[in-house]
DNA sequence: AAGCCATAAATTGTCGACAATATAAAAATA
DNA sequence: TATTTTTATATTGTCGACAATTTATGGCTT
């Protein structure tokens, strides 16, 4: 179970299990960037019909994990910088804006919940050790209980649902590890000490921050990752 | 031609009509709000196989106004107040962003194009009399060239594509006329003046602050809506 | 040899039919 | 009569095949 939390949908469909099982490969990058996607030919691979797989690539569709063009086909998305930016400028409006309503929607259990969550991380071995896989799935939890806590469900629907594997993707491409993870921490406390005390304003400047400072280290490991590729063009050319 | 800006996609294929088609009718309430929809039924009257109406459902349903559910079916989005809090939440942080961002990136052509755009609409006679078609078409067209003007393609996309069908569901179905078209305008100017002067920070306020107004006046009517359909639920019983 | 046009192959869009699931109606039980 | 069980109906999910469009191939002209 690489992301429990965002399957809130049970899997009961076969284009369900598609979809999901798709998601992961794009994410993780099993299934190329930018690559084309060829019905006939993932159809077979994951022994449905086209119509199955159709559906599915839908619903990709709308998390902004391919595109599509009529006639032409389907494409995975490319993880570009441009595309970066905007996408986190996106998040960090919306996200800014969930953790200000959660500062006045959030129960005192849920804040409770949250604070329990981030004292687990601090002791946990392994968090210390900045190993990746705890870290982002520690961080996701965070982020999620908080965009819960807006209590806001379109809001909730477009963040979850609609543009966190998307994120994710870049994140887990990228090869999101390490050094942050201490700052982020602190970075966590804070904001939920703002939620606490029901600051809304504060509480989304500090998220907005705290993105901010994740979309910069993510910029890094992306330019690092771009010069690679740039040169082993250069050596394939 | 009741949306010509907001049909960026030309219609090709026979989804695509029937995705425009059901969309108009949901947003103009002619398919009723919370009302179950039928495959076959709607396959029929569009004169097309289910395949192709579900290829427009899956769209519909990307831009919320429709919901699904496995092995149960669709459902056209039902209009409530709640919802409508919270589509106008998402709304004001994303246009306040598209409006940020705009005070930036906006071409000084595009940013006279804006004005000459609220000088035309001044000057009509229709618009001082408040007529309901021309203030609507013209604040949208309004709130569409700042968006475009953010140049964040995904921003661009959340809000023409996903969110404003939605936004404008709700205005048609309240019947949004008058009294605000005066006040909107000195809103407009207000905008487009920080824009011109590259302050982001200002047209990010009162840029939320105009849609703060927008959603207070559709809540008004929407509130009396909810009277009258109360009446009319009394009598009927 | 380069570019253009016609033809062939492959891919996407659309259809009608069948299977699985959910809803409605009828029968049985308490 | 009210409630549960069973049966029947209708709706959604899935499939394979055909039509329309795009892309690749091969031949022709300059």
């Amino acid at each position: 179970m690489t992301q429990p939390l965002l399957n809130e949908t049970s899997i009961t469909t076969a284009s369900d299990k598609v979809f999901v099982d798709m998601r992961r490969e794009i994410v993780e990058g099993s299934i190329a960037q930018g690559s084309k996607i060829s019905e006939p030919e993932l159809a077979k691979r994951y022994g449905v019909s086209r119509a199955t797989l159709r559906e599915a690539l839908n619903r990709l569709e709308s998390c902004y994990l391919v595109e599509r063009k009529a006639n032409i086909g389907c494409r995975v998305v490319a993880l570009t910088a441009e595309r970066l930016i905007e996408v986190y400028q996106v998040r960090s409006a919306l996200e800014g804006l969930a953790c200000r309503l959660a500062a006045d929607n959030m129960e005192p259990d849920e804040v409770q919940g949250l604070k329990q969550l981030l004292n687990q991380h601090l002791q946990t071995q392994r968090v210390k050790e900045g190993e990746s896989y705890y870290q982002e799935a520690g961080d996701l939890d965070f982020h999620y209980r908080i965009i819960k806590g807006s209590k806001n469900a379109h809001l909730i629907h477009l963040l979850c649902h609609d543009l966190y594997q998307l994120i994710r993707m870049y994140r887990v491409q990228m090869g999101m590890v390490g050094p942050r993870v201490s700052k982020a921490f602190d970075e966590h406390l804070a904001i939920i000490n703002a939620i606490e005390n029901h600051d809304g304003e504060l509480a989304e400047m500090l998220m907005k921050r705290h993105i901010s400072a994740s979309q910069a280290n993510i910029q890094t490991k992306f330019d690092r990752y771009q010069s690679v590729q740039a040169v082993q063009n250069h050596v394939a050319n």
